[in-house]
RNA sequence: GUGGGCGUAGCUCAGUUGGUUAGAGCGCCAGGUUGUGGUCCUGGAGGUCGCGGGUUCGACCCCCGUCGCUCACCCCA
């Protein structure tokens, strides 16, 4: 032992141990079922890229590029940084791989930023998401929503809303900015106190802002929903009649600005009205048709969709949805092995080899003792492998769910074993 | 980066105006005779009172610092 101080995981992250695992579990294999119904194979890419594929991804100017990446070099002096989102990551190895499209991935990954934690926001935390590239098919804006929007109502969430809103395309895009910063420079003086000075640095910034001085000043202003061009206007209107003959209701948000810089047209966000405060966003995404380029690659539109892990646990807690994963894995049988040595070993590994999920204690405890285990495991059956057994080439077999806690129980051959507890594990 | 709240057993928390060996519940372990789970009963293990310094005859308690947790701003998932 050293007389240091005991580790602690580093601020911000944390461990997922036992019943919160069993939840993730749970969690990812459900997202991971749609994900293939879909079509969307799992992408896994470096958790650290050159530190280029973040900077010149999300914008240079953006918060997370400017203060909140996890940055280092490594003995050869190149620059890397840990992803502090999913997407750059994946434009980055669509590039390097030239596969065909259209390119559905979909990723769990952790994402790393260096920030103060807070209610739902910690400094790792991890996104499940979806990637299109290839193209720009408003139908597949139409498909990664409701893709969204299917998986948050499967987990039984109930009290969210999907904004919808468009960020037009690189020229109708800066044409209505230059708009913006017309209208935003006459009014300079009436903005939050941040904004007063760095409006003009990044005008869409202004619409995102909550404090009430900037919301009065941008009530007023220009839109760019008003101000798309033809092409961008006809593709976010099929993309909302889409969702319209999907079921799917989705409110236009036209102050609705994503962090990152390279969003272009179609972008939404799926808001939880369970969580209080004000990380509330459970997922969001958008179009990026101008990604590929920024990182090297020929034009090629994108468009994709990521949600936090720990803020879906929050909200599916805040609505009191327990569900599939409040349980923990089923186990069919506990061992109860009294005479030690290889011969319960070997029971193990045949049941194990069946395809049964199978328990057992350790350290040579007392009969009464193993029973308490195997009771507290959860296990449907207990066999019981003591002296008389071996001796005898039997096993003793007891239902643990009985209700009864006599001695309910059967010895039964061990050639005859498998054959039984296909019977008896098949009723449920 | 800024501000508020909080750090006592594995967990949730008590701890009287500063006063002997710091407590409870849950959990864990072991027993309650011959090889058997729940409930019940008995016993046990487990704590540098976050850490460092200060005040005091004496500090879990008061003061300062520090680290950590937490919540909010900002930003986002």
């Amino acid at each position: 032992m050293s007389d240091s101080p005991p580790f602690k995981a580093p601020i911000g992250t944390h461990d997922v141990l036992g019943v919160d695992s069993a939840r993730w579990e749970g969690l990812v294999a459900t997202f991971a079922g749609f994900a293939h119904r879909y079509g969307f194979h799992l992408a896994i890419t470096p958790l650290f890229e050159d530190v280029g594929v973040f900077k010149r991804g999300i914008g240079e100017q953006s918060e997370v590029a400017r203060k909140e990446m996890y940055v280092f070099e490594d003995r050869g002096n190149r620059t890397f940084a840990l992803r502090p989102e999913g997407t750059a990551p994946i434009v980055r190895a669509f590039i390097q791989h030239n596969p065909t499209t259209p390119f559905k991935a979909w990723y769990f990954t952790p994402a790393f930023r260096y920030e103060r934690p807070q209610a739902g926001r910690y400094r790792q935390h991890h996104q499940l998401g979806v990637e299109v590239l290839g193209t720009d098919d408003p139908m597949i804006d139409v498909e990664v929503v409701s893709l969204a929007q299917r998986f948050f109502e499967d987990l039984g969430l109930r009290r969210f809303r999907l904004l919808i809103n468009s960020m037009g395309h690189a020229q109708c895009r800066a044409a209505y900015v230059a708009l913006l910063r017309e209208y935003l420079s006459q009014h300079a003086d009436e903005l939050c106190d941040e904004h007063a000075t760095t409006w003009s640095e990044n005008p869409l910034r202004v619409l995102d802002c909550k404090n009430e001085r900037c919301v009065a000043v941008t009530d007023k202003a220009p839109m760019l929903i008003d101000h798309l061009c033809d092409d961008c206007r006809a593709h976010f209107d099929v993309v909302r009649a889409g969702l319209v003959a999907l079921g799917i209701d989705a409110s236009v948000e036209p102050r609705l600005v994503r962090g990152f810089d390279y969003y272009s047209r179609t972008t939404f966000e799926f808001v939880s009205d369970a969580l209080e405060g004000a990380q509330n966003a459970i997922g969001g995404g958008g179009r990026y048709d101008g990604l590929v380029e920024q990182l090297g690659g020929k034009p090629t539109s994108g468009i994709g969709f990521g949600s936090g892990v720990e803020r879906l646990l929050l909200t599916l807690d805040a609505e009191g949805v327990t569900g599939a994963f409040g349980a923990q894995r089923e186990l069919d049988i506990f061992l109860v092995d009294t005479v030690g040595g290889e011969a319960g070993s070997v029971l193990l590994d045949r049941l194990r080899h069946e395809g049964y999920s199978v328990d057992r204690a350790y350290d040579q405890r007392s009969m009464k003792s193993q029973m308490k285990l195997a009771d507290k495991s959860g296990a449907r059956l207990a066999l019981l492998l003591g002296a008389q057994e071996l001796a005898a080439q039997e096993v003793t077999m007891k239902d643990l769910r009985s209700g009864d806690f006599g001695t309910t129980q059967e010895r039964v051959a061990q050639v005859d074993l498998f054959a039984i507890l296909a019977q008896r594990l098949k009723v449920t």
